[in-house]
DNA sequence: GCTTGACCTCAAGTCGACTTGAACCGCTAT
DNA sequence: ATAGCGGTTCAAGTCGACTTGAGGTCAAGC
């Protein structure tokens, strides 16, 4: 039925990663050291879903190494508390993305003269601003 | 009765950002070239509300090049119909995001025995593996 | 038998957004 | 008058996630 082994290049054009890419993800040890036939890796099909695995990481906002963290060594099975965490995480950046969505739109159709003069986007501002100053002030204290 | 002009130091200390990151937005062409007493610069209070700006920006994901797109040059007057362009861009990255969180919090509470078998997740993966291969295609079309 | 293509390694380069370092100037407080 | 602080310039360094390049191996097809 399904082959049991696929080089690097038929993982690259599966996944959409490059075989460079992947040779990275190795080093890394977000993926397990591939079994060779000579010199050339050889790859189980299934290594896709643990790249997708990654992928799905990555488009969430974590490092390579955030993600390694999450992504026990054997298998894909994941840590359970991680996930909530990361979850928690992201629901945060969607909040704020929220935030910046509406400042825009507002922005876009509010007519006042200048946004200078728009009470609502000034407020977005504001709270930008604080952010970043809180944020700042964080780094000083460690 | 509020000062007229403040140093860099005291701009870095209003809007959270570093006098090295803001003489690296001046040179960019981010915020306009202060004016100078000698050679020390010297800026209008105001300039922190430009500087929200581009923390809201940033914030929302837009390298400085795209942000300095949509701010004109003078003042801090916006491009509208840009405006509702990045709005859109935004929405698209909750959208992915709420993805990913709902995923995650799933695999966190999916009593399937491992993730391999929780068809929810699987097609969440799956979903996450085809758009990276489209995109990958995309690059070689140009 | 020779080219072609896919693979390999290892080191170096890239990009964005800054930071850091060295070397210097000018004010003011001791 | 000198130390210290805050400002200045310019070049170089950093970080993450890769990519690119040089140089080499090996099997398949003409």
């Amino acid at each position: 039925m399904s082959e049991e082994f696929i080089s690097i290049g038929e993982v690259a054009k599966r996944s959409g990663i490059a075989a460079s890419a992947l040779r990275y993800y190795e080093e890394k040890g977000l993926i397990a050291h591939a079994s060779r036939q000579g010199q050339t890796r050889l790859y189980p099909p299934s290594i896709t879903e643990r790249l997708a695995l990654i992928t799905l990481g990555q488009h969430a906002g974590f490092s390579l190494d955030e993600i390694a963290e999450v992504l026990t060594n054997d298998g894909y099975e994941l840590d359970r508390q991680q996930l909530s965490n990361k979850a928690e995480e992201i629901d945060k950046q969607i909040q704020r993305l929220s935030l910046m969505r509406d400042g825009l739109l507002h922005a876009a159709n509010c007519n006042a003269p200048t946004h200078a003069e728009c009470p609502k986007f000034q407020r977005i501002l504001r709270f930008t601003q604080q952010q970043k100053v809180k944020e700042t002030e964080k780094q000083l204290d460690k």
